[in-house]
DNA sequence: TTGAAAGCGCTAACAA
DNA sequence: TTGTTAGCGCTTTCAA
């Protein structure tokens, strides 16, 4: 039960108000639920002994009863990080609104034991429906382990079939960013990703698509962690390498280590390199040199999967996908091939 | 019920079990929870009708019936900021770990009712405990408008007594870092501060205890937001004051800021200005200068929280205070007075 | 408008 | 080891 047992052990129930008001137990649900008329007489008193015994109907029993349960579950390989906080974010205050409790619980990729473990944790509740997070290799192998027969929506950056989807179309803005630097001259874009969902992401597939349509050279894939420091290591080797003049992160941050790397190699940004990144963290704009990237409204994301499942919860026809459209944003770290 | 109703409508319950298994249902029941012993014949027989029929229990039953609810709720004045996002995923791992769902829900601290509706959507829910984030007046808030019968623990910097805590002793590693400054030849210190959660933070405790003993004067507090941006208008208008030598900013994000500001006004960190952060966010150690700033161990209290809640879920006794230590971290962004 | 009775899906107590 | 009988705390019939 949600109500504490007071330091009498036993906690309140609907039966000891019922006692108290002088009423049958029905007639208190009648009020709590305002499901039928209650003459004003009575529903006072039981109004009075509900305040007086502190009295919280318990939620087990109600959800017993018939209810749908008030909770979605949010699977996420990331809690903290920029793009999947923010995205938890406007799934939960969408959530709230509709008068949903949000569950989150993050799921490690490399144990696979672990991962039941956390899949049979959540559920084991009683809970609406899920969204999966579907950024990494992790979001996916828990879409994997759901049950076909509970409401699930995933969230990510790459069109597919399954469940219904929330789609950030970052193919698209990543051609547009690359786009971008070949038009200030340079002759290729190197690519710095992050670790990707699946084969490959639709940032990195947007970078190969401009790059092909240019007929501008594919240069190997860089592989960085998502730790910004791994991105300064490979901006220190990069800045050895003359024949880099521009670099396209997988986000801001491996951006930002790029970019320190690149300085602890003498080399700097813009003016030998242009580093562009993605997301469009908090702190891009502040960085020196405030970042070019891609502007992705995570929060917005998260609450048209919300709105997804909320379809799916109450039966009424849902998309199978919501895209949600990203901008460029151009700012002082990328600038002309000299 | 969790479990979703296949096409049929009716969701498959104990009882479809024990039919098509040809036992009772208590027998099912006793596979399932391992309880007491089966034969061997009837438990496999038991297990295969599960798996046919791909039966899990009702969560709402099992809670109603005797068990302690296996969630706990988190209340948190923001989800995505880095010390809050990280103290959730040290939350959420620890719990997880014990068999603990989280559930997070954001409270906004200016409407009144909307707090309201929060609380209540929580204690509507069937959990065994709380744990409140009271980094800020949202924080404060709620735990003023929690039922005294739930377990609640709060998470905060500074030492106060009621609910059961985890401790930040922030007050203690500001006067550390002001010290520090001091100690480079600075006169005195200038201090940002970010929204305070009452009167008065650790931090800015720290701070004016710190110049206190050193008989240095105290300049007036300087107010900023939470966003980056607003250190940065702070720090221009800091850049045209002659008279500060030293800065230290309620945290490391409102430091960037300070400085890209004081950047703008002309003046450079640290020859000009030091200024000192305060957590140790991920980026600071990338930063240009690598901010000198206090490690805060978000997820070890977050982690030490969820310890808390737990023995008093349990019924054990539970200190009333525990405390995580941070740490100076000296770099770039501080240096002696010139 | 109200109360008595039934039942939600499960586990625990009690016999056999 | 097993089945029968009672509940858990609520809401929902169904009569009155």
């Amino acid at each position: 039960m949600s109500a504490g047992e007071g330091a009498r052990g036993r906690s309140i129930v609907i039966g000891d108000v019922a006692r108290l008001a002088g009423v049958s137990v029905p007639t208190v649900s009648r009020v709590l639920t305002g499901a039928a008329r209650v003459s004003d007489e009575k529903r006072e008193r039981v109004e009075r002994a509900i305040k007086t015994l502190n009295f919280r109907p318990s939620a087990a029993a109600r959800a017993l009863v018939a209810r749908q349960p008030k909770m979605i579950a949010v699977f996420a390989g990331d809690t903290s990080r920029y793009g999947y906080a923010e995205t938890i974010r406007g799934i939960e205050e969408s959530a709230r609104k509709s008068g949903y409790l949000v569950s989150i619980t993050k799921v490690e990729d490399n144990a696979e034991d672990r991962l039941d473990d956390a899949v049979d944790l959540v559920l084991g509740q009683s809970i609406a429906g899920i969204i999966v997070l579907k950024f990494d290799p992790a979001g996916v192998a828990v879409l994997k382990r759901l049950p076909e027969d509970i409401h699930t929506v995933s969230i990510s950056g790459v069109r597919e079939k399954g469940v219904p989807q929330a789609l950030l179309s970052e193919s698209a803005a990543a051609q547009k960013l690359i786009a971008h630097l070949l038009d200030l001259g340079h002759d290729t874009v190197h690519h710095v990703r992050i670790p990707p969902s699946r084969r490959e992401d639709g940032r990195t597939t947007g970078w190969r698509n401009a790059l092909k349509l240019r007929g501008a050279s594919i240069p190997p894939v860089i592989d960085a962690g998502w730790e910004p420091s791994s991105g300064r290591s490979i901006g220190t080797e990069l800045a050895a390498r003359p024949d880099v003049t521009a670099v396209f992160c997988g986000n801001d941050e491996i951006a930002m280590g790029v970019i320190r790397g690149l300085a602890d190699g003498g080399r700097r940004v813009p003016h030998d390199v242009s580093v562009v990144g993605f997301d469009d963290h908090p702190l891009a704009e502040l960085w020196v040199p405030a970042l070019t990237t891609v502007r992705q409204d995570f929060a917005e994301l998260g609450s048209r999967a919300f709105g997804q499942l909320l379809s799916l919860i109450q039966g009424r026809p849902t998309a199978s996908v919501t895209t949600v459209e990203p901008n460029v944003v151009v700012r002082e770290s990328s600038g002309p091939r000299v």
